[in-house]
DNA sequence: CGCCCTGTTGACAAAGGTCAACTAGCGTGG
DNA sequence: CCACGCTAGTTGACCTTTGTCAACAGGGCG
């Protein structure tokens, strides 16, 4: 049996993994200092982390154009990286606010550890995990214009015809905006070229018009 | 061994299930309209929806004042009332965006479906779940003044401490605003006199004042 | 002790919210 | 089957809010 770290029997990974029963858990705790880049957004997700002390927060990019910002702070308790089940690479940019205390498990042993494929749990967990991301991909959070806002969401869900299903009232919520800021959008995309819209449908003409001139 | 719907072989639910294995789903499968309520935010938790075909549209309001906005829709292939898992009441309001098909389950069908509690994915799953509700609620999507999501966050947040300790880049981001409209915020509360603060600390002086008058 | 970083305050501009009028499409009922 | 009326969406005008840019101040760390 490893030796593990005072409090272990306390934590919840612990107690998962029957730390004071016999149990060994396969997380290993590190320190980092505040401003330590736990991992970076894009790069191959090979491996989760569970927060037990201190503060870490997950940056996130809108498209690639300007700086991340903060989209979620997670606190001691909190698991960051688990889309390492669900995904290729991670999702946000993961930075230590504070000094932390981190217990890390590579990609193989998250799988292990989180027990067979096509268990109950398992499978409702990589749905929870995938509905999570898409949902933080429409919510990007006020910063961009509307246009550009409309833009994003239609190149993204535009393909697989979600646009031409849900009510401009509801789009229009999830995209943090009125119908009417909506409407406008979708006018000033239709001029540019990049769609064509009448008040029941949209059609993508040109990917590029979307998300190309901000500045037009 | 019940009679499954067609097709429950080839569902994930289904597949976590062991149907067509010799096992049995417990979710059971209706079928309801354009429209319908399935479950009202605030709602008794007492049981989730694995949607199968269709589309689910989740209303959340903003601290009860106004009406609902669309927070995030569900399809085929997601589920809906998780939170039964690890919360007493419905954190949204579920309504058929179209004619779906959602299969059922109740909270004690759910627990015991999900496995024995403290099984690592089940911990996985529930320390999600939380995560992703906490996130919701700082999230609230834009809608409403600068001043009010200050506020809100602050009666949320600060009784826990956190508001003393995130650098307000942080917040700012976290609130969907600037650095700059996060201070001024934070001024006009001071000014209202619900809150003290300066540049390092702020504390609650006065829950009321702070989301009472947003017409002072 | 001084520099740098974070936060604050001010002035201005622009994006989006609000209110109102109008139109198209759809469902309902005669 | 057609007409009516309702709801969702569009467009316009105006105004509030917030973002932007700039200058400044306080605190912490070297």
């Amino acid at each position: 049996m490893l030796r593990q770290p005072r409090g272990c029997a306390d934590c919840p990974v612990g107690r998962a993994s029957s730390v004071g029963h016999g149990g060994a858990c396969p997380f290993i705790d590190r320190q980092r200092r505040a401003g330590h880049l736990l991992y970076l957004e894009g790069d191959d997700a090979d491996g989760a982390w569970f927060i037990k002390r201190g503060t870490v927060a997950l940056y996130r990019s809108r498209c690639g154009d300007t700086e991340p910002t903060v989209r979620a702070v997670r606190f001691a308790g909190a698991f960051i990286g688990l889309e390492s089940l669900v995904r290729a690479t991670y999702a946000d940019t993961a930075r230590a606010v504070a000094e932390v205390t981190v217990c890390g498990i590579s990609r193989e042993g998250l799988d292990h550890w989180i027990g067979p494929p096509w268990s109950p749990a398992r499978t409702a967990l990589e749905v929870t995990l995938r509905d999570e991301h898409v949902d933080r991909l429409s919510h990007t959070t006020g910063h961009g214009s509307a246009i550009s806002r409309v833009a994003e969401w239609l190149a993204r869900e535009g393909p697989r015809g979600v646009a031409l299903e849900l009510p401009r009232q509801i789009v229009a919520d999830l995209l943090g905006m009125r119908p009417e800021t909506l409407s406008r959008a979708i006018a000033a995309l239709r001029d540019r070229g990049a769609i064509t819209a009448d008040r029941t449908q949209i059609t993508i003409v040109d990917s590029d018009l979307l998300l190309g001139p901000p500045n037009a």
